[in-house]
DNA sequence: TATGAATGAGCCTTCATTCAT
DNA sequence: AATGAATGAAGGCTCATTCAT
């Protein structure tokens, strides 16, 4: 029951961030949230800045770790993007609040050097893809920045609408989703 | 310059809640921004909560708008995507801000029904649209809610991308983003 | 009534920090007492820091000024002394508070460079006065400090056990004060 | 070095009493003072009230039997206040924050009616000392607590530009300082 | 009508105190 | 006996909202 408290905590924050954003969350909602007193977060994290800061960089680096372990460097394309957008799928399936809050919060005023270098770091892995893939031609001659919103952007929406109840993402959709973008860049 | 108020106020509102959120955003940065005394602003709107659904019912109208008016209800589904697609562009590019706010609010705890309720019947103006191109055989058979999300996430996360200064939204790129969207959705 | 609230905020929080020192006087009580909300406060000082510095300020300014104005510049330095002495006098009857403020808040660690300074500065100008008598041979050759400390030591003590009601500072007992300080200082 | 807790505990409460005052002294600063953990201090003061308490009445005991042991009850009172203020000197000289923490705290409204009690029983004595040399004629008729005020007050301003660093209190010093407070108070 | 001074509820944070180890 | 993690009451401060001008 008690396990680890710091982990209660950004569970609970991730939770309260996801759901009403940074500035929407108060200290006392998250430590409620985590069975804490609201003392007890500040043994942990310095403040309600560095929390969100932790919490992000936490994510960024599980979101990261996913795609990239077992990435097909030597795949071609198709393959490459298989591997990317399945594990998003897996992983946003299974850390659906982690996946809305790392979107929710990039970029905001809130985050830190560290934060955004992170998150920069992490978007430069895909777009070292995109231009190899331009590269051998199997995927469109278009800004990476570009594809990467469409994909990304594409991805996020669908599990914002997942988290609201009005769609399932079964495994067929899934399927059909990641044809649907990997025909939105492909070269045709 | 001073001419309307309420305009000022509304303008000054969307740009801090675009920049900062709404939690993020005090009733003294917008009264600033619109160069109008904090009190000013409950003389139109009773409170900062009513100033939001205000400001979001608006900018759904505005957007919708924008999306219906001339629709070739009579055309078919590539010129229909055209349509919307190339209205969303340039209605993006004019009220990059406006866009960006409804994408952030929408589905915000603090909503009210009336706000709810307009968002989701404009949605399900594009609803409509792609389930008739999916009778008529000419975009894919996915749940639409998900083709939605697909070309709407894909195209909001482009100009969230343009607003960081990472990328210039030019008519090429515009051109081939709606290429890609339509590659997206469409029967292959 | 109404009047000047700052005033009011100046005067409770002498009173309260007199009383009951910087670090045990809350905002709630100063508000309190002045008949402000607490927020009010803040309208007209930064933080709580401010305030004690402002007021330690004000505080001195008013000492020194009562003790600097009408000095008998050409004067000898028993008329020099009667003069600082019954202004001394003078100023602690009717503002007890304000020097028990001023000696309980010299040197805290919560005042700034420019309280610092202006107190040292306030110091200085009795110094020079004690320098000259030592000069004319008209009171002991002792480390000013030393003299300023016996003086002022014994002047504050006498209106604290006064505040605490044990003592009454009638004419009578302020002029046998001024013999007592004079001898201690004068030469012999 | 270890040996006794409470001795440790007692003795980093007085140097932060003595340096931030009571309210601006937290039971952690003092528990790493002591090297000692915070809940420690609960095992031998049953809460910071009183254990300030307990401080203060140690040192005016200390003090207080520091000027009567050896009292020269039968001597003049050139000789008792010679032993009194001699004694002071030397007290104060070993135990300066002592000294200051007593001057700090007496008459604080966190005080108990114990320590009161003893503080004013302390002064009763001197007082008591003073009549003596009142009816011998030997020194100044003026209220007992003005000329306790006097002597008491500059010997206590002396050692605080002392700790300020600002004065030393050599030998030579300090007989000079005795001279002019006996000349403050003795018949003239 | 427009303002901004005033307010106090509520937020972030600290710290005296407790208690399981 | 000693510790320090945990707590929650309370402090400093902000800000949505009101209201006198």
């Amino acid at each position: 029951m008690a396990a680890n408290k710091q982990e209660d905590i950004l569970k609970a924050a991730l939770k309260m961030f996801a759901l009403r954003g940074y500035d929407g969350t108060t200290i006392p909602m998250i430590a409620e949230e985590a069975n804490v007193g609201a003392g007890t977060i500040y043994r942990y994290f310095e403040n309600k800045q560095t929390l969100v800061n932790s919490l992000f960089q936490n994510s960024v680096r599980m979101f990261s770790d996913t795609l990239r372990s077992d990435f097909p460097e030597t795949g071609d394309m198709r393959q490459k993007f298989a591997h990317i957008f399945r594990r998003m799928g897996e992983f946003s399936e299974q850390y659906t609040e982690t996946l809305l809050f790392i979107d929710a919060t990039a970029g905001s005023y809130y985050l830190d050097d560290q934060s955004n270098e992170n998150f920069h770091e992490f978007l430069s892995f895909i777009e070292r893809q995109l231009e190899l893939g331009k590269k051998e031609g199997q995927i469109r001659n278009m800004p990476s920045k570009a594809m990467i919103s469409i994909v990304y952007g594409a991805f996020v929406q669908l599990f914002k609408v997942k988290r609201n109840g009005l769609l399932e993402a079964t495994p067929e959709i899934m399927q059909a989703v990641e044809e649907s973008c990997w025909d939105a860049i492909r070269m045709h």
